[in-house]
DNA sequence: CTAGGGTTAG
């Protein structure tokens, strides 16, 4: 009896302490452990759900450790009083105030365990972010042969996701199947989920369609999953049947389907998605707002975006961004870079999409000048930052600070992303750093090397002289990645570099064979090879494969005449191109200058350079300036060349006046092979000239002996 | 849960 009201009076203590919400004077009036069997179970309930509010570890745990004691001590029945649910109760407590390991620690204690055990340690470990652990224990529970509730299934569905283990989710599909759960939302939905999450958009489908009332949450899973899954029509499609089917989207729904109509370019969906933004009140969120910006700054109406943009009252980071990029994308690069200017703050993405602006606008120095100030004004960088700024240095073929880069990657501990490693490779390649390229590749990037990081080293071998380096380079790549036609390509020029016939054959051959499709820049590269490997027939059976209208094919065909003593061929050709109302460029004009060169046409080489500057406005290079020398020179045309060199924009080089000196020598005009003579000296060339008409008994073409020029 | 990259070739 005294013990009893003993009892009493700690119980009523311990409950106003509770009720005051003095958590520890509470559980400091928790009596001796022995006697402690005789306290109400609620009062149990009510410290821990305290603790758990307060987040207190250290509460939850003595009140666990309190029940765990009591319930051993009292030996005397083989039956613990202690109720399970309790233990449930305090596993709950323990996770939720961020132990699992306690939690774990009481599961596995506990003298006996019933579903509601399993599923508390089950979302406790799920919850904490052991999605494994938590499988692995719903098999233990399944083994026992426990039935799970639907509340353990959606907590192990949401595991299955986290793990993308699409056999688990198979299983529970089963589980689910035999006890009619497939079509309870919740548990339909968390299903959907998982199939979505594993991209298995059919299997999704098929349980999203098996759900008897969809809600709002079961379609924004299926519309999310069908964008993440890049099946953005399939999201627009499924926004609009919701919508049709009279649910009302979520806020985030809304943005998915804009997302997905922006992935799609699905510029008339994405208006009408607005229209549906403006008539049912969500225009006021900021993510729908981003999002429809983005949408028609993607999709091409970058006036839509702008217009919106201007008429935001509160224009954000995200916003401004959207647009500046949507302006870059589309030329206006001027409008981007004052909206970027105009911004109140940038971070890390508003200053990539700027970055990336420049490049795009090929704005080189820009970008560079862009990051030195970036740098000024922000610590941060990254992948993106550095990849658009190593692009602009490969364009400008500035290895040295194109090697800054590499090193502030190596210091922000950015190696090993594919994506920057190609780029350091292909900057290594343009510059002719080939060592380091290679090194790059074979070492450091190890498997992550793909088809972009072979075809950036072939290419640099090749442009490098290095043609044999580059086949040996295919062989290696052959063996691990499929070769692309661009790899091709830079083959067939390494191949035409050393004239190695067999090889550009054995490639030609091997295309063919795998079906690969010789598009307009393998045939050029194919004619270009066969013809410096003087099998003339094959390079204009190459051309004559398919009527195109490509320029750069049409100039290689005419090199290749060129090459070939084909001349006058070539001439014909360009001709019938331009008959065919194909434009000829500066190069074009250059093979035909060349082609005149050979053919002794000095009336229509002259005719051509004009035909280039006055109709075509095309600005003559230091090339076509050689060849114009060469043509009036080689054909002895010394009063009309002096006019032409006394007319040309720039001074002629030295290499011009070595080939004027000679034709002076070779025609006698020595009022210009005196001057040409005193340009050379001025230049201070190791062995100086002296201008002397030739003799007829000497001969020219004798120009590899030791003193060329000098024969005083 | 909204914004930034996407490589190679004649």
């Amino acid at each position: 009896m005294a013990a009893a009201s003993a009892v009493a009076s700690t119980v009523s203590a311990i409950s106003n302490h509770v009720a005051a919400g003095h958590l520890f004077a509470a559980i400091d009036a928790l009596p001796a452990c022995s006697a402690s069997s005789l306290l109400p179970p609620s009062l149990y309930a009510s410290l821990l759900r305290l603790a758990t509010s307060r987040r207190s570890l250290a509460a939850a745990r003595r009140v666990a450790s309190h029940l765990a004691s009591s319930s051993s001590s009292s030996p005397s029945t083989s039956i613990s009083s202690t109720p399970t649910f309790l233990f449930n109760r305090a596993i709950e407590s323990l996770a939720a105030c961020g132990s699992l390991a306690d939690a774990r620690e009481m599961f596995d204690a506990m003298p006996r365990r019933d579903g509601g055990s399993w599923n508390a340690i089950i979302s406790a470990s799920s919850r904490a972010g052991h999605p494994a652990e938590a499988l692995s224990l719903f098999a233990d529970m399944n083994s026992l042969g426990i039935r799970p509730k639907d509340v353990t299934l959606a907590s192990v569905l949401a595991c299955c996701a986290e793990c993308l283990d699409l056999r688990g989710a198979q299983q529970l599909h089963g589980h689910m199947a035999k006890r009619d759960f497939q079509s309870n939302v919740i548990l339909g939905t968390a299903l959907v989920d998982v199939y979505g999450k594993c991209l298995v958009l059919t299997d999704a489908r098929r349980v999203f369609d098996g759900i008897l009332q969809p809600n709002d949450i079961s379609w924004n899973v299926i519309i999310r999953r069908y964008l993440l899954a890049g099946m953005g029509d399939m999201a627009v499609h499924m926004f609009f049947r919701m919508v049709w089917a009279g649910v009302r989207p979520l806020v985030y729904t809304v943005t998915h389907a804009m997302l997905a109509c922006r992935d799609n370019g699905a510029l008339k969906e994405g208006r009408c998605i607005h229209t549906f933004v403006l008539r049912h009140g969500y225009e006021h969120h900021v993510h729908v707002r981003s999002s429809v910006v983005d949408m028609y700054a993607k999709c091409g109406d970058i006036d839509a975006a702008q217009r919106l943009f201007n008429l935001a009252p509160k224009k954000d980071v995200v916003m401004s961004t959207s647009v500046v990029s949507g302006l870059a994308a589309c030329g206006r690069f001027a409008d981007a870079k004052r909206v970027f200017d105009g911004m109140e703050q940038h971070n890390l993405v508003s200053w990539n999409a700027m970055l990336t602006g420049y490049v795009k606008s090929m704005d080189l120095t820009g970008a560079l000048d862009l990051f030195q100030q970036m740098r000024h004004e922000t610590k941060e960088l990254d992948v993106v930052t550095l990849g658009s700024v190593l692009n602009a240095c490969t364009g400008l073929l500035d290895l040295g600070k194109g090697e800054e880069l590499h090193a502030l990657a190596l210091k922000f501990g950015l190696f090993s992303y594919p994506f920057l490693m190609n780029a350091l490779v292909r900057l290594y390649s343009k510059c002719g750093c080939l060592r380091n390229a290679e090194r790059l590749l074979l070492f450091e990037m190890g498997s992550e090397r793909d088809r972009f990081s072979w075809n950036s080293l072939i290419s640099g071998y090749e442009r490098h002289s290095m043609s044999e380096a580059a086949l040996h380079a295919l062989r290696e790549m052959q063996s691990e990645a499929k070769p692309s036609q661009s790899t091709f390509s830079s083959a067939l020029a390494a191949c035409a570099n050393i004239f190695l016939l067999n090889h550009g054959k054995q490639i030609h051959a091997y295309m063919i064979r795998n079906g690969y499709d010789i598009d307009d820049i393998l045939q050029s590269a194919l004619v270009d090879m066969y013809s410096k490997c003087r099998l003339f027939d094959y390079s204009s059976r190459i051309f004559e494969l398919g009527l195109s209208n490509d320029v750069i094919l049409w100039n290689s065909m005419i090199f290749a005449c060129a090459y070939n003593s084909k001349g006058d061929y070539g001439l014909e050709l360009f001709d019938e191109m331009r008959k065919q109302g194909i434009r000829p460029d500066s190069v074009t004009f250059l093979g035909a200058l060349v082609s005149c060169i050979s053919e002794g046409h000095v009336g229509l080489g002259r005719s051509y350079f004009t035909l280039m500057t006055d109709e075509y406005s095309i600005v003559p290079r230091i090339e076509h300036y050689e060849c114009m020398i060469e043509l009036l020179g080689k054909h002895g045309y010394m009063v009309e060349l002096e006019d032409f060199m006394d007319h040309m924009p720039f001074e002629p080089t030295t290499a011009m006046w070595l080939r004027i000196f000679d034709c002076c020598r070779e025609y006698g005009n020595s009022k210009l092979g005196e001057r040409a003579a005193q340009r050379i000296n001025d230049s201070k060339p190791l062995t100086p000239v002296v201008f002397v008409e030739s003799t007829p008994d000497y001969e020219c073409s004798g120009s590899d002996d030791a003193e060329p020029m000098s024969f005083c």
